[in-house]
DNA sequence: TTAGGGTTAG
């Protein structure tokens, strides 16, 4: 398998599902999928065939002067058509050149070149490890993990697909982009594939751990193998796991990793320093942020940017408004607020505190002062004009993010979508639905959530049960409050089949479910006559469901359901011991009257309840006897009921003895 | 010695 295909495969398409019309739909209505944009083939080079086209001899060969290299250089960076300076400067520049102008368009933040002069590059075999391995970073850098691993896979030599630095550079690529998942597996295949990694690459996949669940015991597993390979820790895998810790609540095991890194001679630098105090403001620990910063300064160290931020970050944790505006004003004179966020720490602190209209007034300030803004500020507003029931002010903001800025994520997406699904404005949550595709972000758990949510509130509950569907698609938890009554709803509204279908999804998602589900999702498939499917939540969940709705369920099985699966419902109940009430067994008599080629079923029913120590009722039995010849076992009919009437009366008889 | 790693916001 190639590295596109591991990394790709176990995700789900990057395409959103969530094109269909939200008004009601016909229930065979096909949830629309997009196939996802990028083909495997798209932008692909054929570096052999056309080397063999290329008229130039190799680079290296040629004796170049330097000035006119430096001139080519330049030409090539200066260039408004790369392809046609590039070849006009063919034979002049060397591979190293290309690869300077590479990271001269990369540092630039200017893709389309970087991507136009690495396909020449490919196109003319003028790479080496380098080309490689800074065109996949940029391409990380640039959101673009699907373009790093077709370069990667369309390297043609098996031994630079093994070299570190590239390895590193894909795996980088893939933390970044946030397909942790995928760079661990491979990591794995680059390991049987021949690489040796170094610490650089447990650095890389040490950083993904940082915004991952569980990301501490993930990141104790890498710590280990590169103790086990007999590398040792430096600085920066200090820093990692400290940031790490910090994003993980874990504030006393970065204490302890700083002391423990200082005990083998290494001292903080700027970042050991930062990560620690960003653990501090977890809880808001000012006491110990202050004597950490001071600590720094005495060892010789300036606070920066970051540290006078993290210290801010510390302050609004804390509750301490006072020091925090004191500090921002601070940060502010040292030209340390020129961009959004030690506004946004302080909006969101004070806003979580409660205090709303402080946040709003300082927004305005932020806005005022004309802060450089990427939507951070937007965001923290609007999440919490939303959660002050400011609905309408949510709304209002939201639709003023989306007429000025350009720059959207999931989480501002999620954002806007909460603040759309709020005030019922479904035409923008299509809106937003729509650009979401159109950006190939991936809606995450709480896109899904948020969604369903708002589709059951409108009572469109046919879509929450596709989105259900697509969610649960996707490998996404379902939240079991949300799906219980989304199963009543589609029960209610007619449709049980997909009611079913989402009991379904929740019993083969999570492991344990709130027990009342079982019966709720019992009487609904009864009442909705899809008796088979209620025989297996009978079946699976006796326990958990009341006597009356079992009885319900079975006087309604004796009557319609698979009359070949009557006896065993009667197994089922004496199994798990619940009393078998007589109604039952003249339902399941009278239906066995009516259906005469199934003789040798009543018969076996009629044996187990001798075995058992069950009677048919009387009436029950003078039916079968006057029926018995339909049957053509008359005899054996009779002896059986004989039996069953001769046991009862000693029964009876010893009831009434005690 | 042309390459790859760690810090602050929703």
């Amino acid at each position: 398998m190639d590295a596109f295909a591991l990394a790709v495969g176990c995700h789900s398409s990057p395409t959103t599902p969530f094109q269909s019309p939200p008004s009601p739909l016909p229930r065979n209505h096909r949830y629309p999928r997009r196939i996802p944009a990028v083909s495997k083939t798209l932008d692909k080079p054929h570096a052999s065939t056309s080397a063999a086209s290329s008229s130039s001899s190799p680079a290296t060969i040629r004796p170049s002067n330097s000035s006119a290299r430096r001139i080519a250089i330049a030409e090539v960076e200066a260039s408004t058509d790369l392809d046609s300076t590039l070849s006009r400067v063919e034979g002049i520049l060397q591979v190293q050149d290309y690869n300077n102008i590479l990271c001269y368009f990369g540092e630039l933040r200017r893709w389309t070149e970087v991507s136009q002069l690495f396909d020449w590059m490919q196109r003319h075999e003028k790479l080496n490890f380098s080309s490689y391995s800074s065109f996949i970073k940029y391409m990380g850098i640039s959101h673009n993990p699907m373009k790093a691993l077709q370069a990667y896979d369309s390297i043609p030599d098996k031994s630079l697909k093994v070299n570190v630095s590239i390895c590193n550079s894909l795996l980088g690529c893939l933390v970044k982009n946030g397909r942790f998942e995928s760079s661990i597996k491979l990591f794995n295949q680059m390991k049987d594939d021949g690489l040796s990694p170094d610490l650089v690459t447990y650095s890389t996949l040490l950083s993904g751990c940082r915004k991952l669940k569980n990301g501490y015991s993930k990141a104790m597993q890498l710590v280990q193998e590169l103790e086990n390979k007999g590398l040792h820790m430096d600085g920066v895998i200090y820093g990692t796991l400290l940031a790490t810790c910090a994003s993980n609540n874990l504030c006393e095991e970065a204490e302890s990793y700083f002391q423990q890194m200082k005990d083998e001679g290494c001292p903080p630098n700027l970042f050991h320093y930062s990560s620690l105090l960003n653990a501090y403001s977890v809880d808001g620990n000012y006491v110990k942020a202050e004597k950490l910063v001071n600590d720094m300064k005495s060892s010789g160290l300036v606070p920066n940017k970051v540290i006078l931020t993290t210290l801010l970050k510390v302050y609004t944790r804390g509750g301490l408004f006072e020091k925090s505006k004191e500090l921002l004003a601070e940060l502010e004179f040292l030209g340390y607020a020129e961009d959004e966020m030690p506004y946004c720490l302080l909006m969101d602190g004070l806003a979580k505190a409660g205090h709303i209209h402080e946040a709003k007034a300082l927004f305005a300030e932020m806005k005022q002062k004309h802060v450089k803004s990427d939507g951070y500020a937007h965001s923290i507003m609007i999440s919490a004009l939303c959660r002050g029931g400011l609905l309408k002010e949510g709304r209002i903001l939201a639709k003023e993010f989306e007429a000025n800025c350009n720059k959207y994520d999931l989480v501002m997406l999620n954002t806007l979508l909460r603040a759309y699904c709020n005030t019922g404005d479904m035409d923008s949550v299509m809106q937003v639905l729509g650009k979401m595709d159109k950006l190939a972000i991936s809606p995450d758990w709480n896109t899904f959530h948020i969604l369903i949510k708002y589709f059951c509130k409108e009572k469109l509950y046919h879509l929450a049960y596709r989105t259900i569907e697509d969610m649960h698609g996707r490998g996404h938890q379902l939240n079991e409050d949300l799906c219980s009554s989304l199963i009543l709803q589609l029960g209610q509204s007619g449709f049980p089949s997909e009611a079913f279908s989402v009991y379904n999804m929740l019993r083969y998602s999570k492991r344990t479910l709130c027990k009342s589900i079982h019966e709720k999702m019992l009487d609904l498939l009864v009442a909705a006559g899809l008796l088979k499917d209620a025989y297996v939540v009978m079946k699976d969940n006796m326990e958990w469901i009341s006597t009356s709705s079992l009885d319900k369920f079975a006087v309604s099985f004796m009557r319609s359901g698979n009359i070949n699966l009557i006896n065993d419902v009667f197994k089922a109940f004496h199994r798990s011991r619940r009393q078998i009430n007589p109604d039952i067994f003249r339902a399941a008599v009278s239906r066995y009257l009516g259906k005469p080629e199934k003789t040798q079923l009543l018969l076996q029913l009629l044996q187990w309840m001798s075995r058992h120590g069950y009677c048919v009722d009387s009436s029950s039995r003078n039916l079968l006897l006057k029926n018995s010849h339909l049957f053509g076992q008359k005899q054996l009919i009779a002896e059986i009921l004989s039996k069953q009437h001769m046991m009862s009366r000693k029964l009876r008889s010893q009831e009434v003895k005690k």
